[in-house]
DNA sequence: TATGAATGAGCATTCATTCAT
DNA sequence: CATGAATGAATGCTCATTCAT
């Protein structure tokens, strides 16, 4: 084990040490020794910085989408437009997925409790999330719209499936065992959504850019 | 408990009842003899239909599914064009969907419980389904490519798409609280997916009415 | 399974086939529907026959008793001197160990069932058995002794070791395995205690025989 | 429950209470509960120092055979001649007998799970007990006839005949309730055989020393 | 702060026995 | 007489949590 000395660093650690134990074994699978032999540290200690095994998967998801939210966050406003703004959204989505790939199954984990647990804190966390990114796809979509670039729509519902897509994405991906680049499919994704969405003016600027990607899919190896 | 003399009546009863209490609870949390207790059986009882837990969870999982591959098949199989299959295609799932609502934290626990199972068979039904799904969807993809209603487009990679986002769809319904109707989520997402594959030819037979649902969106009330 | 009409008949088959199904998995391991599985007939009818479990486990050994008492009485009766009667308990013992080396564990199980079941007819069955012996053994040994045939010894002590010698001899050849023959165990056994009691007059008719048999002993192979 | 620091001898405490119990009722017949009871811990606890039920039972056939071994090691090799290590071999077998006198139906317990446990560790210790006894039993043997105190016999059937014997009285002991002296059994036992095997010259060296011991038997009251 | 021995509530599974047919 | 589906009491073992050191 590392010698850490500051707590809340060791804190970070242990969220850190136990997030891969969960993800390999599950949450009903996984003991606590396991998670305490796997950071070098007594099973005690654990309790000294999560007050129940719950609290400890629920620290990891606490802290996965807390730096999530930051992300994005920071990404929209440091954005100067709508185009801007989509793409800080879409990127940070991208990138916490990306990053937490290994962690696939823990996250479908963290849903699955959600709604199964009495503590009501993951499906809140959930939730918070999800009123984020609703709030600011709202915006951004009616910006979209107003400014002529998106046919009509209904900013909401459109926000809502979008963010429903991009979890069955990862879910998708998850369950066939990751055979597929996670970031192509977004692209792909963004392309089939844009191509009809898209006004004519706003289709003409991009050439014929979205057409490609739509042929070539996101299946094929880079190389063939 | 309802009299039951056939024993394969006997034994989908017990699957019924037993979806009930798992769905409630999740699949740790509920005890073989809260099942019994639901069924009116005893606890023994429930050893002499499926030998452990775990396979009478997966027998649940397994009666779904294969209700669901007959299902798409059969509709399938009676449809006469493209056009049609796509239908067959898209109502089975709606309907397994929306026929297993309240189901639905069950569902998420099978994907779960698919990726962390040491019993390989959760994950073999979920990717031979998959597997029907992707063939019959690259079929019906190229045949819309080849005869000109949708521009051209990678009928793997869309496919793929397709059968992510239902799931994520229903993830994002789940996850909310059932707060908005399934089918028309489904409809909005075919609208949106549709606008932009479809060619204009194809684009104007159904005149206005793809813009009208994407305006309209997926969350009103009917009656607003 | 044999159709069998006669009861009585019946029930001694279903005796011996729960002898063999006992032998190999000992009482507790062994489970009802597996001596019904190896007996052809369904579980209820063994109840038809014995009342409990315990009920057949204690029957096959009363069979075997009773057997063997029968044989005892029989062979002890026809005897026409102290040598022959001696040699009527001796080959009775054998005999008796004999037909049942195959039954060897369960024999050991009956033994120590005996001693920690609340059923203490198991008990007073072989104190019964114990009995018959002791009290036939007393009677030979003190008319051995009468007749100049022995050293005086207490005819009691004497009996009782025997007995326990013969037991002994059995468990002995269960635990190492079966690697040596019961009856040339059996017959050196008498050779060594015979010479330390036989007076010289006795002794001196058998000649060098017994000392033959003891430098013989009873291990090794008839052809070496 | 007294207060136990060593770890060690909190096992060997375990132990020894087990053993109690498990005298009293039988392995199948005691729960682990009861012994944690008599032990005044948690049942947990017993499973910190043992795997299993079983491996709690064959831990005290373990301890006390390697206690037996160690004895007749020790007083072997502390014996000066063939006559003393005779006595060194007949009194651990009489020590260890007589102290685990109470323990009488758990050593009829192990031979029999010996017998049909699929755990060979049971068996193997026994034998390996065996082992040691009939290497020594055929070497003092051996040594006794080649001194001239035995007549001829073959060492390795008498030394396997006086350990099926040994255990054999023991039985006879268990079987009949304890109603006699195992020590002067043992002693009696070692009269009868010892009359036989001894030549002459050794004879006359003990008078009638074994006479009026097989005169007096074994059963009698020591005030009678 | 850190430890890890001790705890004991909790649960899946087994199987002798019953009894309606 | 025979059956075998149904029963439910019984128990080995697990593991999150505690707390004395």
């Amino acid at each position: 084990m590392p010698i850490i000395v500051d707590k809340e660093k060791k804190k970070k650690y242990l969220i850190s040490v136990a997030a891969d134990v969960f993800t390999k074994k599950g949450f009903h699978a996984t003991k606590m020794s396991e998670i305490a032999e796997a950071a070098a540290v007594a099973k005690g200690t654990l309790y000294e910085y999560f007050a129940t095994k719950e609290d400890l998967f629920l620290s990891i998801y606490d802290e996965w989408i807390t730096e999530y939210e930051v992300t994005i966050v920071q990404r929209f406003n440091n954005a100067e437009d709508a185009l801007e703004r989509t793409d800080a959204i879409r990127t940070s989505a991208v990138d916490f997925y990306s990053s937490h790939r290994n962690h696939a199954p823990l996250i479908l984990e963290f849903w699955a409790h959600a709604l199964r647990s009495d503590d009501k804190r993951f499906l809140e966390k959930i939730q918070s999330l999800q009123y984020l990114l609703t709030t600011k796809g709202k915006n951004i979509t009616e910006e979209m719209v107003h400014s002529g670039f998106f046919h009509p729509v209904d900013s909401q519902s459109f926000t809502l499936l979008e963010s429903g897509i991009s979890d069955g994405i990862f879910l998708s991906w998850v369950l066939n065992g990751g055979i597929f680049s996670l970031e192509k499919a977004y692209e792909f994704r963004q392309s089939l959504i844009g191509i009809g969405l898209l006004t004519e003016d706003a289709r003409s600027l991009l050439g014929n850019k979205l057409n490609q990607k739509l042929s070539e899919g996101f299946l094929k190896d880079e190389n063939s």
